[in-house]
RNA sequence: ACGCCUGUAGCUCAGGGGACAGAGCAACGGACUUCUAAUCCGUGGGCCGUAGGUUCGAAUCCUACCAGGCGUGCCA
């Protein structure tokens, strides 16, 4: 599609005084397919030529030299509409899709630079619940797509392994751990002591000076503090990486907040040497009243830090590993003001780099009664729904093609598939309302509607064993043919497009729109009962259309099973 | 009180200056001797929160207001 949209250029450029960039930020794709393929309108010149659009557009089309690559180009009321000659577009299309298969798409606008992504950060004796999947996947998504476009990825996890919630669970711990159940059932015994510790802390105040005191116990050294939280925190680790494993996910590194507890003191020293830090209120702060925001808390009365000094010190240390020319935090909107502080610190201290470093919010998951919460104990497991869309998977399975192979790995494909797609279709920034109904729906706009997509183009090549692979993709002119090429045609334009604005859900959209299309070319057009040239041709579309599903699937962490 | 985000079909959402505002779900009516019906085709359904403004052109940009969410120094 770009050979067609730069040939455009190059014909407008001839006959008009704008120079190429310019003409290329105009360009248009026409709402419907009776348009054309590219269009230019023509409202802003009416100004400088002094003559009405549609004149233009008429004007224009006599004047553009012939091109081979355009079938035909039209005025159509105010608007100029290049018709790509169709088999030549299916000709390339195709055929650079079946030559690059698992790179199709991908471009080298990166090469050279280096994106750090900080994402999923879930807390450490907290179960991984629901809320935590959207920053997991998101950033997932993240981290592939910009690899897709030649950046060097580092996704890193910077796990929540300190602060004060750790004197809150050692106190509940030690008030009323008991060793069976910790034993028996970690996660779970935390969980429940942590729930404890908020409800009874209501009535008892007491208890947070508690909390706070084992804290700082923690951050001196002390060796029953650093022994049961140690504990904590390998229990908890173990537990994620389990889920991490089930999703699919990796890091390069997980370095969580504990990892900058020696590099603190010195951090913090910086800020003060450079004279941006005050005692106020007998903290430590950095004043942004300046940048019109609140102080950005640095140490507490008691001299503990926070987790903006931890974030200031790992935005440093990861400039220093890295040199990223990108950071990327992917964490919850409601954490929008911290950012916007801790750049403004980063900025006063003079770094430049500070500008790179980017939040990628995501709205809030949320009940109908209110948010989640884990001191509440209202949190909803992710496991429970991983495996839930999973045993729902697996009856429909059961139901429709009870013959299947490998039915326990593609039920977790396909249910899996369902609860990250649910998370990833829309924007982000939205909140999302859980609703087990809509996760345990699986037609529509799902995660296994492109899947079974997939699948069935997998049983039609199969039963084609053996086809020649010698295709003419110029025969492939029909309304539903060029429907799905056109899509398949801008996959690239969709990628950018997803990791300049941070946004999966692009993708999502994308791949749903090639899955729409092909299934109506599967009902209205024929493959292996069509004539042999044509039945090759649509051999060939219906395999590239398979790769753009398969390589979409990818960028948002969703596997492609061949069978369903 | 202030700041940020959101408001589009009954519900969940696409579209984020350009050609008649689109999907899915739900409802109703059709299509499985034919490549997997987790599918497809069709019908109905809209002052794009309200009021101004910018523009040749606004669901889209600006301002005010309304409604909801989130946030506003010792949680993360």
């Amino acid at each position: 599609m770009q050979m067609f949209r730069n040939e455009a250029i190059k014909l407008l450029a001839a006959v008009l005084p704008a120079a190429k960039e310019d003409l290329a930020g105009e360009l248009e794709n026409p709402p419907a397919p009776e348009m054309g393929d590219i269009a230019f309108p023509c409202f802003k010149l009416a100004k400088t030529l002094r003559k009405a659009p549609t004149v233009i557009a008429a004007e224009l089309k006599d004047k553009l030299p012939e091109s081979k690559l355009f079938a035909r180009i039209e005025a159509k009321g105010p608007y100029l509409n290049f018709y790509c000659d169709r088999a030549l577009l299916a000709r390339t299309t195709v055929e650079s899709i079946l030559e690059q298969r698992e790179a199709y798409g991908r471009l080298d606008l990166g090469r050279g630079k280096t994106v750090v992504i900080d994402f999923s950060a879930p807390n450490i004796a907290k179960p991984f619940g629901v809320g935590h999947l959207r920053s997991t996947v998101i950033g997932n998504s993240l981290y592939r797509l910009y690899e897709a476009l030649g950046y060097k990825c580092v996704g890193i996890n910077h796990l929540g392994d300190w602060g004060t919630q750790f004197g809150k669970l050692i106190a509940a711990y030690l008030r009323w751990g008991v060793a069976e159940k910790m034993t028996a059932d970690p996660l779970q015994h935390l969980y429940e002591l942590y729930v404890r510790f908020h409800r009874e802390a209501e009535q008892n105040p007491a208890l947070d000076d508690e909390a706070r005191a084992w804290f700082k116990k923690l951050e001196d050294g002390d060796p029953e503090a650093t022994r049961l939280w140690r504990h904590f925190r390998e229990v908890s680790l173990a537990d994620f990486k389990r889920i991490y494993k089930i999703l699919g996910v990796e890091f390069d590194a997980y370095q969580g907040e504990s990892f900058y507890n020696e590099m603190l003191d010195e951090t913090v020293a910086l800020v003060e040497e450079m004279g941006l830090a005050q005692a106020s209120e007998g903290a430590l702060v950095v004043d942004l009243s300046a940048e019109g925001m609140p102080p950005c808390l640095l140490r507490k009365q008691d001299g503990a830090t926070l987790y903006a000094t931890r974030d200031l010190c790992a935005a440093i240390y990861r400039y220093n590993t890295y040199q990223f020319d990108k950071m990327l935090y992917v964490v919850g909107a409601d954490q929008a003001l911290h950012f916007r502080q801790l750049f403004a610190v980063l900025k006063k201290m003079g770094y430049s780099w500070a500008d790179r470093c980017c939040h990628v919010p995501f709205g809030l998951i949320r009940f109908q009664d209110g948010k989640m919460s884990t001191r509440q104990g209202t949190l909803v497991f992710l496991e429970d729904v991983l495996n839930r869309a999973t045993e729902l998977a697996a009856g429909i399975i059961q139901e429709k093609n009870p013959g299947l192979a490998n039915k326990e790995e593609v039920a977790r494909q396909v249910g899996i598939g369902a609860v990250i797609f649910g998370d990833l279709s829309n924007d982000r920034i939205k909140d999302i309302e859980f609703d087990w109904d809509k996760v345990l729906d699986f037609s529509g706009e799902t995660a296994p509607y492109v899947q079974y997509s997939h699948a069935r183009i997998c049983s039609i090549l199969r039963k084609a064993d053996n086809w020649p692979q010698e295709y003419d993709a110029s025969l492939l002119t029909g309304a539903e043919e060029q429907a799905v090429i056109n899509l398949l045609a801008r996959f690239s334009d969709q990628i950018v497009r997803a990791a300049e604005t941070c946004k999966p859900s692009v993708i999502a959209r994308y791949v749903l729109d090639v899955a729409a299309a092909f299934n109506t070319f599967y009902h209205r057009c024929p493959v292996l009962q069509a004539p042999p040239d044509i039945s090759r041709a649509r051999l060939a579309l219906i395999d590239a259309v398979r790769q753009v599903l398969v390589n979409g699937l990818w960028l948002l962490g969703i596997a492609a099973p061949e069978e369903m």
